[in-house]
DNA sequence: TCCTAACTACACAGATCTGTGTAGTTGGCG
DNA sequence: CGCCAACTACACAGATCTGTGTAGTTAGGA
């Protein structure tokens, strides 16, 4: 049924999908205000009007942007954290995710960071969309913190999410995975001074 | 002599300094790629020709707009530092510094990570100046750290600026500076573990 | 007083941006 | 077959962007 829908809309807007495809590249790499409708319709082979038809707008578009990445984010982390058995290992293996991700030669940083740096307005969509996506990474954390066990799992959340954010930020700068590193073995102590 | 320099400089030159002025404002607030230089130089009350005359281009004014932040920032986080005795209160006196900064209404996030993520050229100049800024705070931090005591100061070093990171990156997303808390507690937890 | 660096006013080039209007084409489904 | 939604091609409006060219003004110092 929910799968129905979702062929019905792929299938039946192939241009949508080469559209988000496009951006998502686009946008992430260059940067959203760097990027105009025109070189994504063009890089997507689609037409600029399907884009108009399709997502009202460049605001729309980006907001769907960050959408998708949103929904992938957490698809892949939920599968990283499920392939572990032991909930504190769960845990570790969310900083490996992150440290895994940015192996990737493209690097540049988090999408939903960059996208609060580019975009003033806290009310845009985009924004909303992002402030939505780190609410989702720190309730999965604490509910893995909670399984795992620890007195405060809210608190352990915020934490682990700050050195999420902090390490992507300083990565994303200096251009090396060195600070996930660094986060991931800040992290390891927390856990284990916390543990039981 | 230097200061002689200096009056030469600013007296001389009305102009540049206004611009920088302006830039700062502007470029922090609505975001580089956002702000036009014709934006700026009416802003500044300077004409367009006198920007270009002085900085190059846009990309100069960029640069130096950092640059004059960074020298800013530093000699702000100096005075604080140095208004405290105990070495250990030096420390935590530094994450105190970040959370005034953004008691101010418009708290956009810090501006060389704001910079980054707009700029995709890891050797634009503005990029190169943002790098320095970051390896001059961890510099800062590691003496104070070495001053107090500590076997590793630059490890520590490195973990107190990713709590920074993470709690500037986090509070501009969440508009909030709850997320500087966080980071003080747990800054204050890894200086005490670590303490003699 | 005169020289000169700093700055102004302003027009302009050329590119690029978001967004719209319109007429025509394609392809799957009833 | 014929309908209809999706999509295309393309021109265009109007704003905005960076950067330049040029002639003229102003004010401080030798």
């Amino acid at each position: 049924m929910a799968d129905g829908e979702e062929v019905r809309s792929t299938r039946r807007r192939p241009g949508a999908e080469r559209l988000l495809g496009a951006a998502s590249d686009l946008f992430y790499r260059e940067g959203i205000r760097a990027v105009g409708v025109d070189t994504v319709s063009e890089r997507a082979g689609v037409s600029k009007r399907t884009l108009y038809n399709r997502f009202g707008g460049k605001d729309g578009l980006v907001a769907e942007y960050l959408r998708r990445r949103d929904e992938r984010w957490k698809a892949y982390l939920q599968g990283v954290t499920e392939a572990v058995d032991e909930p504190r290992e769960k845990l570790l293996a969310v900083f490996e995710a992150y440290e895994e991700w940015l192996v990737g030669q493209d690097f540049r940083g988090c999408a939903f960071a960059n996208a609060v740096a580019e975009i003033p307005d806290p009310d845009h969509p985009a924004r909303v969309v992002a402030r939505g996506h780190k609410e989702g990474i720190e309730e999965h954390l604490a509910v893995l913190a909670n399984e795992a066990g620890f007195e405060e799992p809210r608190i352990l959340a915020e934490r682990l999410l700050l050195l999420l954010e902090g390490a992507a930020a300083t990565a994303a700068m200096r251009r090396s995975r060195e600070p996930l590193g660094v986060a991931r073995s800040l992290a390891l102590e927390l856990i284990d001074a916390r543990w039981r």
